[in-house]
DNA sequence: GTTGTCTGATTGTCTGACAACTTGCTAATC
DNA sequence: GATTAGCAAGTTGTCAGACAATCAGACAAC
């Protein structure tokens, strides 16, 4: 039994796409009523069942609120999104990662106070894994969410947890680039040294030190993302 | 047309409900396969339909994962969960208050440097209106959300405000407790009191302090908090 | 042990019907 | 003219049954 099995695309889940994303790209503003489900039907020429399917995955998601007798309106100020739906909302890296810089910079210090040897053990082997993948000119972008992750973890708060690991979803395609050995050779070095210093710091309960280099580390980000940035739009226009 | 009316409850819903709670609990367990739909539909005395549209809201969740001809899944490891369903997983508020002082904190300082008029008017507003709950002897916890929710707003990142709607959200409770002027008659004094030196600090853009006032609002919130958890226990053995 | 086929089980979709609820229009009343 | 009550039409919520699509396990053949 494989629970993570690829699923086949299904109508139901093709009409709950193509609904979020009118509502998030603004066609269906907060407040405004959605087409009746058998209009949906027609539209999408599935059956009524399929469209009542999707907007249950939009009610679950709070994006809609239907009113029996009325109809099914585009919640009027979503209170409570998912961070993904958030991020496909708003995908404004420089704003996520402002956020990432205040929760990873805390989380650090942190990791560095309370840190057991298990979280240790685990932050090496991420560190161990990002330092072979270098010496073999492979992406240790994996090993790089592992790292993060790990220095999540050992904050033993599972909020913060849940904040980094979105934070740091947000970042994957920026830290698959950053470690694009053909393209960039010299942006995981640099940010592997950082790696580094930081767990120093962590192993020895230096939360200030760990502040600093996570903060370090973050900034580096910052200006790493602003460089892929500039060097993809370059490149777009070749 | 008001969208925000409140909806009956409806037997799809109630479903969902018993369901996610199932899986929450740990009766259902990551990887778990749930019963069938039919089974479902005879346990819950509802048609397979209204069995089908809470197991929609579920898969919209991450929760479950249905393959066809298999069955229905519990996740193994549901990485995108909404806020509200982390905060239903793990009701441990002072992780929840970690997070809170951590983002907080900083939004305060970003409120007193991005702030704008119109986000003055805002917090003004709220701040106003809690004084006027104080003096009525009524309760300011609206006016308090929508104070919270004004700064985050004056730190111009949507991302911050989502994390501080979310956090705040949690603290409904305790803040409406804090708020009762039957039981607590001096706790909203002294929040209040919090609250508008926060206010000033953003009014002079004031960052450090600004910081410095939400950090002590926030640990003034932690004490409030310790308080709370005990009489509330106090009360339940009467 | 591996591959192919078949069967039964389960989810996904469709159709039609009726219940429950909402909204707007019209007639009656003041 | 303003207000209220009743009703029809429209819309969502639920039910039931049928069939399609897919999966998992059993068994046979190699």
């Amino acid at each position: 039994m494989t629970v993570n099995k690829i699923h086949t695309p299904h109508l139901s889940e093709a009409v709950h796409r193509e609904l979020e994303r009118s509502i998030l790209d603004g066609s269906l503003p907060g407040g405004e009523k959605l087409p009746t489900e058998h209009a949906l039907a027609e539209r999408y020429a599935v059956s009524r069942s399929v469209v009542r399917e999707a907007v249950a995955r939009l009610k679950a998601e709070g994006m809609v609120e239907a009113r029996q007798g009325s109809g099914t309106y585009v919640a009027k100020q979503p209170r409570v999104l998912s961070f993904k739906q958030q991020a496909e909302a708003m995908p404004e890296l420089k704003q996520v990662l402002e956020l990432r810089r205040i929760v990873e910079v805390a989380v650090a210090g942190l990791a560095a106070e309370r840190r057991s040897e298990a979280d240790i053990k685990a932050i090496r082997a991420s560190l161990t894994a990002m330092d072979a993948a270098l010496a073999a000119g492979d992406s240790g972008a994996a090993a790089d969410d592992a790292f993060h992750e790990a220095i999540a973890a050992a904050a033993k708060n599972p909020y913060l947890q849940r904040v980094v690991n979105f934070v740091s979803a947000q970042f994957s395609e920026v830290r698959r680039l950053t470690w694009e050995p053909a393209d960039y050779p010299n942006l995981p070095l640099r940010a592997q040294d950082e790696h580094h210093k930081l767990f120093e710091a962590i192993i020895a309960c230096d939360v200030e030190v760990a502040q600093r280099y996570a903060a370090s580390h973050l900034d580096g980000v910052g200006s790493r993302l602003h460089a892929l940035t500039g060097k993809a739009a370059g490149r777009k226009k070749r």
